[in-house]
DNA sequence: GCTAAAATATGAAGCGCTTCATATGAAGCG
DNA sequence: CGCTTCATATGAAGCGCTTCATATTTTAGC
């Protein structure tokens, strides 16, 4: 692999001049056929510069770090995708990792590892959700370097977040005007919570209309074979509910096929309503209902945001919360075929 | 940033000293007492070690880069996924790269992206089915550092490669066995091509039965909304398949949603077949009957493979084709609810 | 008590690049 | 013609780390 020295050495001339011809150093003046000689030079030679020296000698890498769940999972393939096409176009190259859920990459872990490959800044999807906010777990010199996705934080980091207790509120409020008096509300077990956004935003659209507590469903994980094996026990639900809000797509998506096998029809015998606004939910049989997560908003916001901090263009906190928004389709019942 | 400088300055021992202690060299013989003081100021100065040094100086980046389509889809992200855990479990890093079939992010620029930045080997799906094999745009002393994975290769570079026409072929002898006739493919306009190994293997079927052609039915594309507005004119298809197989998953997905709108029932008046064996298959209302590419074992082999090289294992070449298998569910008819 | 070997620790070179202070010539000026 | 200017080109230091030949000290062997 040839290096600057090589490339200097075919064109006679200093290294220094080839790295500031390759570079179009603006304020370098150097002669048209010195130029010429050292392009057809480096040109002959195949050179690439090499960018870990590159690098390590300006400081930065021109690299920015991503951390999210998983990439099987169409929501966060998705925030990866938009993620990744504003990181590029903004001239940065994305480097991407997931945690699985899992202890052994964790948040922390992840973060190190990107932040010691010396990426220059990074996105962070939070691994869980603190009610309170999320806390970056990062040394003092990343922060300020740092865009948590789709969570607010508690200690000053730049976010943009998703208002989801407005999202399932309005969801709520659309189904409760559609007549529904029960509803049911299927999540991961861990999700259950009644500080969860996602709940609270039921609960409180319930509470204002008078009308009773949720049934609470609970799943074994956010896939679509969680939402399956849920939907498997519909019969026994009590108090019977006749609407289920489900904690994002995937379940929703289990979900029917498991009310399905029951005999049980979307939306005539349950109104189905999902979260996230994935791709996969228009193409169910019965179209689905859902509180769509403005991804591509969100992640070039995400993606300004850190480019702002990063290239110095402000101090100041930037921190957004979105508004999903309800997309109306057939699985609540609310438009027929 | 703490260096390997300013922990040895604070050890008050020799840098080498403290890179020998930090990495456990085996070698190098360092009294107990030192090791505690150098990993004792390591740890009061949150020393971290800078990858990109390190890279530079050991020449190589412990990492594996990874191009593929894009993870939208999720077959592939079904594929980085497995890559990325089988890559990460042999010790390495991945660094991925989309090419969203964009001139712009081609294979090319992708390649020598992740070369230049100095990935220590390649994995890649090739962007193109080029009908004798595919052949890898790359310098040569990168050739013997990349594998591609889906495709075989016509340069004798390793690969993992998918029979495609042996699994079409399995799925059209199936549809006749079940006594099927007039057979449909749809498939992205591109791909409908007589030597592309998917639509070759139906042919082949066919032709062995002594049935007739198949019906080509096009698409704009591979994703569902691309399957959901070919099967829109299924009342036109002439003549009429009592069976359709796709390209892919997605469009099988995307065509169900269009069958039923135009009031055809799957299985009964069109059976269905689909290609890849994605999950999303699976809870289709009618579940979707699939020829399944083995992608675990084709990530974990290819990762195989690229690993072995690397480390001098092997100097063979290391070819493979895997056959994947025909997954039968409701959508073919041959299975009742 | 002297030498050889083992146990420890060190310094310097080098990975490939950037950057900046400095050198070299050629014009330009009075 | 000696002086400054300007246009070009250079050399050396440095980014943070690895590595290896070498130096220093300790221990063992007889």
């Amino acid at each position: 692999m040839a290096t600057l020295a090589d490339v200097a050495r075919r064109a006679g001339v200093a290294l220094s001049t080839v790295s500031a011809v390759l570079n179009n150093r603006p304020d370098c003046f150097v002669s048209e056929e010195t130029r010429q000689r050292i392009l057809k030079a480096a040109e002959e030679l195949g050179y690439r510069p090499n960018y870990l020296a590159r690098s390590l000698a300006r400081g930065k890498t021109e690299t920015l770090g991503l951390v999210i769940y998983e990439v099987t999972n169409p929501y966060f393939a998705q925030i990866a995708d938009e993620v990744e096409q504003a990181v590029r176009s903004a001239g940065y190259q994305l480097l991407l990792c997931t945690n699985r859920d899992d202890p052994e990459f964790s948040d922390r872990a992840n973060l190190e590892l990107l932040y010691h490959r010396r990426v220059d800044g990074m996105l962070v999807w939070a691994s869980r959700y603190p009610p309170d906010g999320y806390l970056v777990p990062l040394p003092d010199e990343a922060k300020g370097k740092v865009v948590v996705l789709g969570y607010h934080t508690a200690d000053g980091t730049d976010y943009v977040s998703v208002d989801r207790a407005e999202g399932t509120y309005r969801a709520t409020q659309h189904l409760i005007a559609l007549g529904h008096r029960q509803l049911g509300y299927l999540a991961p077990r861990e999700d259950l919570r009644r500080d969860h956004p996602k709940l609270a935003g039921i609960l409180r659209a319930l509470s204002e209309a008078g009308l009773p507590q949720p049934l609470l469903i609970p799943a074994d994980g956010h896939f679509r074979r969680d939402g399956y094996q849920a939907a498997l026990t519909a019969r026994e639900w009590q108090p019977r509910p006749t609407a289920l809000i489900c904690y994002n797509d995937l379940l929703a998506i289990g979900a029917y096929r498991g009310l399905r096998e029951q005999g049980l029809k979307v939306p005539d015998d349950l109104a189905l309503v999902g979260f996230d606004g994935i791709e996969d939910g228009e193409f169910l049989e019965v179209p689905l209902t859902t509180v769509a997560v403005p991804i591509c908003e969100m992640s070039q916001m995400a993606v300004q945001f850190l480019i702002n901090r990063l290239e110095g263009r402000t101090t100041e906190r930037q921190q957004i919360t979105l508004i999903p928004s309800l997309v109306i389709r057939r699985s609540c019942g609310a438009q027929r075929a």
